[in-house]
DNA sequence: TTATTAAATGCTACTTGGTTGCATTTAAAA
DNA sequence: TTTTAAATGCAACCAAGTAGCATTTAATAA
């Protein structure tokens, strides 16, 4: 139900003290609505062909920084955010991305065995990116 | 040894039936020489500052295609690229990005379970980004 | 409710990683 | 040495993302 998409992301937006405008209204309920991550393209079409840009992006980033969304970068040229946290430390968090629509998948969080680092190496964030098919190509 | 990884260099566009010209043996060989993952501006730095944009692209293009290096997407805007095939099924093949100095590290191929997909999902290639603190930094 | 203010929006212009077209040069085969 | 297909180098171009700034709006105080 898109309503109850909406009070949640309003609910969410005002937890972390981000004012309620129209258009993070919007922008994250569609986030939430989803689980495929999005360009800002996507976006923009699903927003309407007049949004912003500036004002899209400029979301994107407090959205990330407040740890609503993540971002994921393949290689398409384009970034790709989805909602959710970003995934750190004792999680993989695979996105799958396919060769042939192009869609990001996002495939949830896997708890795996902690990768091993050698010294020095400090984790922070993991990213997993799966290329390959999709099962609707 | 230069002349080694020169010699080694003209082999592989040799097998790889590529053209072996000053360009690509320089390229190459850099290539062979280094461990981390290189931005097309770190290229063009230790090639010359006149190398020619579009024939280190075409070439990096190239070079992926034959599989001699593969290409790193981490979020700094800019593709990396790193000597050794795609990594493909049943290889993890991480790479470390250091959030301070921007360094990227090929971590080596790591034979890892393998990651289960839904049905009809068809995996061809993993890439694995960690982001935090390397030991230098 | 109204006044105040700090922050978000919506423009436009800009930056920059990467691509394309095309004339010239060069490596490899004949 | 000649031939030819491919690589180079240059300039123009494209598009994702950013920055400046005047205007609007959400949240707080009166």
């Amino acid at each position: 139900m898109d309503s109850k998409n909406n009070l949640l992301a309003a609910q969410l937006l005002n937890e972390r003290g981000l004012k309620r405008t129209k258009l993070r209204l919007a922008l994250l309920a569609l986030f939430i609505k989803t689980e495929r991550a999005q360009s800002y393209l996507d976006l923009q079409n699903m927003l309407g062909k007049k949004t912003d840009k500036s004002s899209l992006y400029r979301n994107l980033a407090s959205f990330e920084k407040a740890d609503l969304i993540h971002s994921i970068s393949d290689d398409s040229g384009m970034n790709k955010y989805a909602f959710g946290p970003t995934p750190s430390n004792g999680k993989q968090h695979p996105h799958f991305v396919c060769e042939r629509c192009k869609t990001v998948y996002c495939m949830g969080d896997l708890p795996t065995s902690a990768i091993e680092m050698p010294k020095g190496f400090q984790l922070k964030k993991v990213q997993t990116i799966i290329k390959g098919v999709c099962a609707d190509c």
